[in-house]
RNA sequence: GGUCCCAUCGUCUAGCGGUUAGGACACCGGCCUCUCACGUCGGUAACACGGGUUCGAUUCCCGUUGGGACCA
């Protein structure tokens, strides 16, 4: 039994997508299910699209995710004289050619094959007989063919689509080097397949059609085929592949706008790989029960609402001090001066941790914690801060007043107290305080509220509300 | 256009010849309740269509339709 290996290998023109985080997920936990080895390979020959702000991109996203990988990253621009003595290979063994076809005569075929209606598949003009071996031109730029079969067929054997057939007809001459002697995709991706060893390539099934082709490159090469399993893609709402007019598709952008990291793969391993009806797991399950049997053949589509609750789900999970830890860069975001009291802060995210459904959510919510500065709804205070309420509001100050030791129950106590005082049932008296300290009608439990306010910052709000109430009597104050 | 892939609730999916077609998100309603949320209980909702094969098809085969990918 040979160990597996398997490769993540995107090319980094951009920043990691969530479609390339689930193909790495799928990579990374087969490798772990079967206690083999999980490789990085960045796919950098197109030089003139990849960037090093990409490539960082890329593993800081993946850090993010703790895909972490036993090798690599290799980089496919560090490896072109493999490629040189591959090609040098093939075309020692008949098996490439050069080609002096320049790209006009290959684009004026390719019109008139079209016009034609047919194929627009490389004529064949340079390709030699069987066996025959050109030597390279001295004068004129060529570039190197690959000698395709043209006859039969490449049949792929999918781990997740089935056997595939191709018709060998359809495949012409694949161009493996460029005329400045660069190495071109599918012939890289073979070439390095094979010196990496990788046992089971997973990839996205945009990728299927080229499988044939690269597995006639691993005949001529002469190696044994790996595995394959192409997995869907992932589409957005319309049931296009998911792209940036869909909306953030980039794993950073959701880190980014407060999701965690487990939240991002327990939604992307749910969306086309399933284990009975289990909806969550734990990174040990995962690697425990990762299987490519359970890949589903038909693409998904992405959708925002589930990962939305799988997020909140792992919110809650979270602990106190995790998420105050956590919270921190959201608050900075939002201009707020970070609060030093870790047990305070704690206290905080407490009374929102079942309602925020991600981090960026929490520390909005947070607002009439975390600034004093608060904006009174308009519709609330019409509704709720009413000329009669100014009596029970001033009952229930005197009664916090009272408080030496401002704890929850002795703020539920003052509630009692005011409410068996002035005769009113909670909710009348609740929603005009809710008001007062928060701006608006909805927040956590108001003793909660109260509690991490503190006995000042409460007192001195309710003080506000009543002026509030003063100033709006009859010809007074703006509407 | 050519080649290839795919098809169960709106979405993710379970199902691997015989099920009242199950679960999850979302949605709707009840309960809980100081508001909101959480939680909890319940509900609406699907086998794309047409042929076969079979005693019996969601399930197997072939078409049609629809969607997608790749190549150009």
């Amino acid at each position: 039994m040979t160990e597996v290996r398997t490769r993540f290998a995107p090319s980094p023109t951009g920043y990691l997508h969530i479609g390339g985080a689930r193909t790495a997920l799928f990579n990374y936990l087969f490798a772990r299910h079967h206690g083999g080895k999980f490789i990085l390979r960045i796919e950098d020959t197109d030089r003139e699209r990849s960037t090093p702000e990409a490539i960082n991109a890329i593993l800081e996203a993946m850090k993010w995710l703790e895909l972490d990988y036993d090798e690599g990253p290799f980089y496919q621009t560090e490896r072109h004289a493999l490629y040189k003595k591959r090609i040098r290979q093939l075309l020692d063994t008949g098996k490439a050619y050069p080609c002096v076809c320049t790209p006009q005569e290959l684009d004026a075929k390719r019109q008139l094959a079209q016009k034609e209606k047919r194929k627009p598949a490389y004529d064949g003009t340079c390709r030699p007989g069987e066996g025959v071996i050109l030597s390279l031109p001295e004068s004129k730029p060529y570039t190197i063919r690959f000698r395709s079969p043209q006859n039969g067929t490449t049949m792929v054997n999918d781990l997740v689509k089935g056997d595939v057939v191709f018709d060998n007809r359809e495949l012409d001459d694949l161009i493996i080097a460029r005329t400045d002697g660069t190495p071109t995709y599918n012939f890289c991706v073979v070439v390095d397949d094979i010196e990496m060893k990788v046992t089971h390539i997973i990839r996205g099934d945009d990728h299927l059609a080229n499988t044939p082709r690269q597995i006639q490159l691993y005949h001529a090469l002469g190696h044994t085929l790996p595995q394959f399993a192409h997995v869907p893609l992932i589409l957005g709402t319309d049931k296009a592949r998911l792209s940036k007019r869909h909306g953030a598709t980039s794993v950073t952008a959701y880190r980014d706008m407060g999701y965690l990291p487990e939240a991002v793969v327990n939604y992307l391993v749910r969306l086309g790989w399933s284990h009975g009806d289990d909806e969550i797991f734990t990174r040990e399950e995962l690697i425990e029960k990762f299987a490519l049997e359970g890949v589903g053949k038909s693409a998904g589509v992405f959708n925002p609402e589930k990962f939305l609750w799988l997020n909140s789900h792992y919110l809650k999970s979270h602990s106190l001090a995790q998420l105050a830890d956590e919270i921190i860069p959201f608050i900075k975001a939002k201009g707020y001066p970070v609060p030093q009291d870790r047990q305070w802060l704690e206290k905080m995210v407490a009374t929102l941790k079942e309602r925020a459904k991600t981090l960026a959510e929490l520390v909005e919510q947070a607002h009439y914690y975390l600034s004093d500065d608060i904006s009174i709804d308009e519709k609330a205070a019409n509704k709720f801060l009413t000329a009669e309420i100014a009596a029970p509001l001033n009952c229930l100050i005197q009664k916090l007043t009272a408080v030496a030791d401002f704890t929850e129950t002795a703020i539920q106590q003052a509630f009692t107290e005011a409410l068996a005082k002035t005769g009113l049932q909670m909710g009348k008296l609740a929603q005009p305080v809710r008001v007062a300290l928060t701006g608006s009608t909805t927040s956590p439990g108001i003793h909660d509220v109260i509690a991490v306010l503190g006995k000042e910052r409460t007192l001195k709000r309710l003080h506000t509300a009543i002026q509030r109430l003063d100033t709006k009597k009859p010809g007074a104050g703006p509407t």
